[in-house]
Parts: structure tokens; sequence; C-alpha cells
DNA sequence: GGGTTGTTCAAGTGATACTTTGAATACCAG
DNA sequence: CTGGTATTCAAAGTATCACTTGAACAACCC
């Protein structure tokens, strides 16, 4: 039957979406490029690959139709294709989390004993907001900060929290917030 | 740096999950059990593979957490782990028509020509319906109108169209649909 | 026990995925 | 237009995995 072989044509490329986020590398681009657009060079430097390598990765995202470019200058920024492309990946996350043991320990390993680290969830975090109690920190590096942030956040990226540190009052509570569950700055920034 | 290969393991857990989206069979069975759950023997005439074959691609399936069994009695039925999954899979799907060019060609391919077939929107339906204009015709299997359907439809699988068109009011006008937009037995309802 | 339905195993076939290297291209600044 | 920077391309090397099939096995029902 020649419907079989279309209908098979068809599915096919339906799958062939899902294989480009099937490789471990791809899926972590895809999760930064969550946070706002990033040139080449700065991805092969987020994921610890080869610049020749991350291209490599980004083609066959944008291929798959998840990743769009613009060009400025010398540099190539890539970013998601829609939001669609984002809520994608969170659904995929999601999903992984909830059916899938191994990743409690994988996530446990990566984010380490979060002893010592208070967390605070989101709803939380708005009612000390308003109250004024606490002082939030943005600890991504400050071009996700640009790209947008918690209102009234103020940017203190890692590597310069130091310098941040000493112009914060000492009396009120500090927050700090990154990328989202599988980001490892906030953990890091606290115990500094 | 431990970090590093923590979260590759972390990422490459989360691509595991996509990779076994990444075939078209498996794609395919995960579009039907959107329908509802079906057995094994079921989903292998429906996808075209051997039932050795179907049992391996669920098992893959399944190993990702997309799946769930349910024994009765000689027959397992397999179905989404949650509707997560669903939603998974439509945001897949989405993305796919939205930036894959090649979709295009495809779909047209399998779902054929649509000359002779009026397209009828979710909202146009329902207005027609409060108005008593039309009978509403369900033509997917038995078990999935069972699972589920359009109130005020009626049952009328493709093989047993024949039947029931005696029974169908000659003035009226009729609607049929199935599955959803990659699904052609709607298409072959209105031809026959 | 006999029949039905699913799963597993072993094996065959074929292909593909990832990374690296070195060269090529595109753009900017001076 | 020349040098420098950023990115892509093509090719080659390496490794591995994916898909299907057929037959044996297991679970269940009557």
């Amino acid at each position: 039957m020649a419907e079989r072989s279309a209908k098979d044509s068809l599915f096919g490329a339906f799958a062939s979406v899902a294989k480009a986020l099937g490789n471990g590398h791809r899926a972590e681009i895809v999760d930064v490029l969550a946070q706002g657009e990033r040139s080449v060079d700065d991805l092969a430097g987020e994921i610890g690959q080869s610049v020749a390598n991350t291209s490599h990765h980004l083609r066959v995202l944008a291929d798959a139709g998840l990743l769009q470019t613009r060009r400025s200058g010398t540099r190539v920024f890539y970013r998601l294709a829609s939001d669609r492309v984002g809520e994608l990946w969170t659904a995929l996350r999601d999903i992984a989390v909830d059916h899938v043991a191994e990743i409690e320990v994988l996530s446990g390993a990566y984010l380490g004993d979060r002893d010592g680290v208070e967390l605070v969830t989101a709803a939380e975090l708005v009612a000390r907001l308003e109250t004024g109690r606490v002082v939030v920190l943005d600890v991504r590096p400050v071009d996700e900060y640009l790209a947008g942030h918690i209102a009234g956040a103020r940017s203190a990226p890692l590597d310069a929290l130091a310098d941040v540190a000493d112009s914060l009052p000492r009396r009120r509570e500090i927050v700090a917030y990154c990328r989202g569950p599988y980001c490892v700055y906030a953990d890091d920034a606290v115990r500094l």
C-alpha cells in the first residue's frame, strides 16, 4: 500500500525533530538558549566543546527547525526558533524527571549537596519581595540578565559576586537565582 | 572538572527521552496511544510491523518513561505514561509542521488531495451542532470512540460505514472526524 | 493440555553519530 | 586591501548503535 510508505515518511519527519534533541550536548544547547540568544563561541564554552563541534550540533538543531540565526557583524547568534520550542524542551525535561528514576541520581550528582542552601519557592519569593525584606540577586551572566530578569533583581554574575557583595546591605536577607532547576550558579553563589 | 561530566550525564539522560521519540514507528505508536490505550498486536497492525518488532519499540518507549502497561488476561495494554506525554507529542508535531518545510510535502503525499473534502473548524462544528444542522460521525475504531468522543457524535468506524450510512437522515449535513490532522479516516469516509 | 498473546534472545544487516582536523568563507577595522 | 576574528564546511577517523527477523520461551485463559 502506497499509503503505508507515505505515512512512514511523514512520521519519520516528525521523529527527525526528536532525533535532533536526542544528544546530550544538543539538549544542553537548547537549555542554554532557552535563556536567550547566544553566539557560537559562547555556546561552545558553555557546553565545553570545540567551536567546530558546537557549530556542527547547532546545524543539526537548526536543520530540524528548532533554532534560528541572526548575524551581527562577525558573530552569529543562535536562538530558539519559537517559544513553542522552549515549551517542548520544558515538557521533555519534566517528563524525564517524572518518569526516569535515573535522573534523580544524576541530578543529585550534578547539583551536589544542597545542605546549607535554603530553597525558596517562586510564591514565597514574591511575598518576601513585596514586604521589602529581601534583596534578590540574578547570578546569571550579564547578557542573560539583560535579556530579562525578575523585577527588582540586581545583576551579580558569579565571577563578579565578590565586588557586588561589598555593596549589599548586611541586615537584609539575600536570595540568589539563576537559570532554573538544573543550574548550579545560585547554589555556588550562596556558598560563596 | 567533575562538574562537567556530571552535567553531561544529566543532559544525556534528558536526551535519552528524546531519542526514544526519534524513530518513525515509535512516533506513530505515540500518536496512536494519544487516542487511548492499545494492545501490542493492535498496535502492530496499526503501524504495519511484526508483533516482535512492535514489542521491542514499545519497550524502548517504556524504558524512556513515556509509556505504562496494564495486563488484562492474555493481553498487555500500553498507554501514555501521563497527559504530559501527550502534550510533548503535540508540541513536537506542531514544531515540525511550523519549522520543517519538508513536512508540508510529506503530509500532502500522505493525506492526499483534499479537493472535494470540506474542512470544518472546531468552532464551526460546535456552532452547527448547536443549531442541530449536522450529524457528526466518529469514524475511528470503536475502542477509541468508547474511550472518549465529541458529545452527540455517532460511532461509525470506517469498515462499518456502509451499514451505518443507510440509517442516516438524507436531508441533513454530515460531518466526519477522526484522530487529528494526520489521520485519513475522515477523508476516506467523506469520499465514500 | 491446547490455544492465544507477548516477551526475550541471538543474529544478521546496515547504517549513523560524534569528533577532530585543516581549509575556506564572511565580516570588521584600520 | 590586509590582517584578525568568528564561523562554517568537507573529509576522514573512530566507534557504536539501531532495526528487523525468526524461533524459543513465558503468561494467561478455557
